[in-house]
DNA sequence: GTCTATATAATGATAGAC
DNA sequence: GTCTATCATTATATAGAC
């Protein structure tokens, strides 16, 4: 589990970029603002340029931390790639920010390399698939990334339909469930998706 | 089709309005100001505050108009169920505010409104189901709508992993074909699901 | 490394004329 | 209904002392 350090051992340095993250990922990048993060860091305004230099620039640092968080993640997830589809159990404290980081658009490499892994597995799963795909591995990579982090980015709205914390062990666990019950049961048959392709053929888009 | 009419034939209100979704879509509600927004629709500063009051109530009106323009759309797919998992194709120009109003948290009511629609045609489709499902309805709904918003909320993300622009016929038949072929194959066998809640019964939240 | 104080720019809100 | 001009606030950026 990804604990986080006393807040106490960090340095200075290390405590902001940690209550900018927190800020940023609740109020968002724009609403955030320097003086609340100093405050909640426990230092002055000055104190964070003299550490970041700017706004932006502490942001830059905040979306590094947030690399290196999620390499390890997915360095210790290679070994299980089913815990890959459940991003909100394992992204812990930072999850509200890599969800603003997506949705506010700076973090393209990140969703990037999502798909890139969850290409490999694809292309290893197509080896021992019946009938060909009717598209390319990338794109269902990228489709199955976007669908895997909707829960981060759509949280608060997850977290209503299913009436849980999502933050919570009871909510992961009823997350997880639904999850494994859609992804174990197509949403449509073979013969609709036949059907609909040929509705695409005809030029018929919506 | 949803077309826009020619900015030239709408009264100023309705031109700030449509102005206003465009900048709140592309910047979000924060980094939009109302002087460009009045820019936009050729008006001035005073007019958008004689006709609505304050940012705040400007972007209020704006999210009555999305929610007139989603029931006009709902009702149209309502014979056609299966559209509805295409959101992106039918949302035209109001998508991006849609993406805004769903992440910046002031949709709630909207989102509600899918996962109502969805909870009836799930319940309709658990009928016919042989096995019972692991979770209700309503959960199972909630996660398909996130699911299938995430086209709309990462859209950056998933435009660039396709390899297309997903405001074009070509870039939505790439979506629905990669939308369809997912849909119509398990990512998990029914054992690897069953194994996985194993897991989760034991308590294991990863 | 850490702080206080100040400058500057942007923006939402307001007032009032036509 | 529509405009121009102005006010007040807020937040970032900067300068400089300890």
């Amino acid at each position: 589990m990804t604990t986080v350090p006393d807040p106490e051992d960090l340095t200075a340095r290390a405590r902001i970029r940690d209550a900018a993250m927190r800020h940023i990922g609740e109020h968002g990048f724009e609403r955030a603002t320097i003086r609340e993060i100093a405050e909640a860091a426990g230092v002055s305004l000055g104190l964070v340029r003299h550490h970041f230099g700017s706004k932006q620039a502490l942001r830059e640092a905040c979306d590094e931390h947030l690399i290196k968080v999620i390499r390890k993640l997915h360095e210790e997830a290679a070994r299980d790639p089913r815990g890959g589809l459940n991003p909100v159990a394992v992204m812990g404290p930072y999850q509200p920010y890599l969800a603003r980081a997506l949705t506010e658009g700076w973090a393209a490499p990140l969703f990037d390399e999502m798909v890139d892994i969850g290409e490999r597995w694809i292309a290893e799963a197509d080896k021992s698939r019946p009938e060909p795909p009717d598209v390319d591995a990338r794109s269902r990579s990228t489709m199955i990334a976007a669908m895997a982090l909707a829960p981060t980015v759509l949280r608060r709205h997850v977290e209503r339909g299913l009436g849980v914390d999502l933050t919570s062990p009871e909510g992961q666990v009823k997350l997880m469930r639904a999850v494994l019950d859609i992804y174990s049961h197509s949403l449509l048959s073979p013969e609709e998706a036949a059907q609909a392709r040929k509705a695409l053929d005809r030029g018929q888009t919506t």
